[in-house]
DNA sequence: TTTCATGTTCAGCA
DNA sequence: GTGCTGAACATGAA
C-alpha cells in the first residue's frame, strides 16, 4: 500500500467513507500494530469520539478525533478499510473499531509493519518525529536547499523521512528516472537548479499516481513504474533497465538515461 | 524451497 | 557528527 499517493488514495476514500461517524467500539486483535500506547488506554482514548476530519502527512495518516488524533502508519502492507455489518473482516485485521452508522473501521495488515498510536495533533506528530515537509506541498526552493545539503547518495536522501516526507522505494526511482540522475549520485553535488527541477518532478509524478488512484497500469507511457523489473526496456527505449542496492534498497534506473557520477 | 517485497529502526563499523 | 551495511520485524507471492 504504503508510499504518499497511497495512503492519499487511504485518505481520500475514510474521508468518503467515515468522516463524521462516531468510534463507539474498538477491539484491538494485535497489540503488536501499537505504537507507545497499550490496548486499554488506546481503546479509552478513542471510544465515543467522533472522526472530524482525516489528514495526512507524507506516509502518515491522521484521524483527527476532537483535541487528539490518530496517527496511523500502514507499514508495508497496511490498509484502513469500511465494512459494513456481517461483511467478513479481513484475514489479518489487527484493530477494528466500531462506527455509529453499524460499519466498521478495520485496520488489516499482513506482515504487521504497520503502527498505529495516539497524538496530540498531526503537527506535534510531524515535529516529535522531526519529520521533513510533506512531498506533495513543499516548494521547489525548500526541497531543494534541504536535499542539497546531504553529501549521501540522492537515492538514499530521497527515502530519507526526515529531509522530505512522502517519497518511498518505488516513488524515488520514478523521479530519478525521470529526471535522468542516477541513483548513487551525491545530492550536494547536483546543481541548484536540477534540485528545483527535482522538487517540481517529484510533486508532479506523486500527483500522477494520485489522479489515476495508483493504478500503474494507467500511467501513460514514459512512467517507469510500469516497467520496472530488470532486463526490461527502458521506457524511452534506451535499453534494458539494470538494479542495483542503494541505501539497502533494491533500485531500478536505466543505464544508459541515468549515467553514473 | 528459496528469495524478495511500496518501511522503519538500530547496531556496528569506517 | 556523517554515512554505509546488514539485520530485524512477519507474511505472502513468485
Amino acid at each position: 500500500m504504503p508510499e504518499l499517493p497511497e495512503v492519499e488514495v487511504v485518505r481520500r476514500y475514510l474521508e468518503g467513507e467515515c468522516l463524521g461517524a462516531t468510534i463507539t467500539m474498538v477491539k484491538v486483535h494485535d497489540r503488536g500494530i501499537l505504537d507507545g500506547i497499550g490496548p486499554r488506554s488506546f481503546s479509552s482514548g478513542i471510544r465515543g469520539r467522533r472522526i472530524s476530519s482525516i489528514k495526512r502527512h507524507g506516509k502518515q495518516l491522521f484521524l483527527e478525533l476532537g483535541g487528539e488524533s490518530m496517527n496511523v502508519h500502514l507499514g508495508m502492507t497496511g490498509d484502513l478499510l469500511v465494512l459494513g455489518q456481517g461483511e467478513p473482516s479481513p484475514r489479518h485485521a489487527r484493530l477494528s473499531m466500531h462506527l455509529s452508522d453499524g460499519r466498521s473501521l478495520i485496520y488489516d495488515d499482513p506482515r504487521k509493519f504497520g503502527s498505529i498510536g495516539l497524538c496530540a495533533s498531526m503537527e506535534a506528530f510531524v515535529n516529535s518525529h522531526r519529520l521533513g515537509p510533506d512531498a506533495l506541498l513543499v516548494a521547489p526552493e525548500e526541497f531543494a536547499s534541504r536535499t542539497g545539503r546531504s553529501g549521501r547518495a540522492i537515492k538514499s536522501v530521497l527515502l530519507d523521512q526526515h529531509f522530505i516526507a512522502g517519497i518511498g522505494n518505488l516513488y524515488a526511482d520514478e523521479v530519478l528516472f525521470q529526471m535522468r540522475v542516477h541513483p548513487t549520485q551525491p545530492a550536494d553535488r547536483l546543481p541548484d537548479g536540477r534540485l528545483l527541477d527535482m522538487g517540481r518532478c517529484a510533486a508532479r509524478v506523486l500527483q500522477a499516481s494520485i489522479d489515476i488512484a495508483t493504478d500503474f497500469d494507467l500511467l501513460p507511457n514514459g512512467y517507469l513504474l510500469r516497467s520496472r523489473k530488470e532486463g526490461e526496456e527502458c521506457p524511452r527505449q534506451n535499453g534494458r533497465l539494470r538494479s542495483m542496492k542503494v541505501g539497502g534498497r533494491t533500485s531500478y534506473y536505466c543505464p544508459k538515461c541515468q549515467r553514473p557520477p
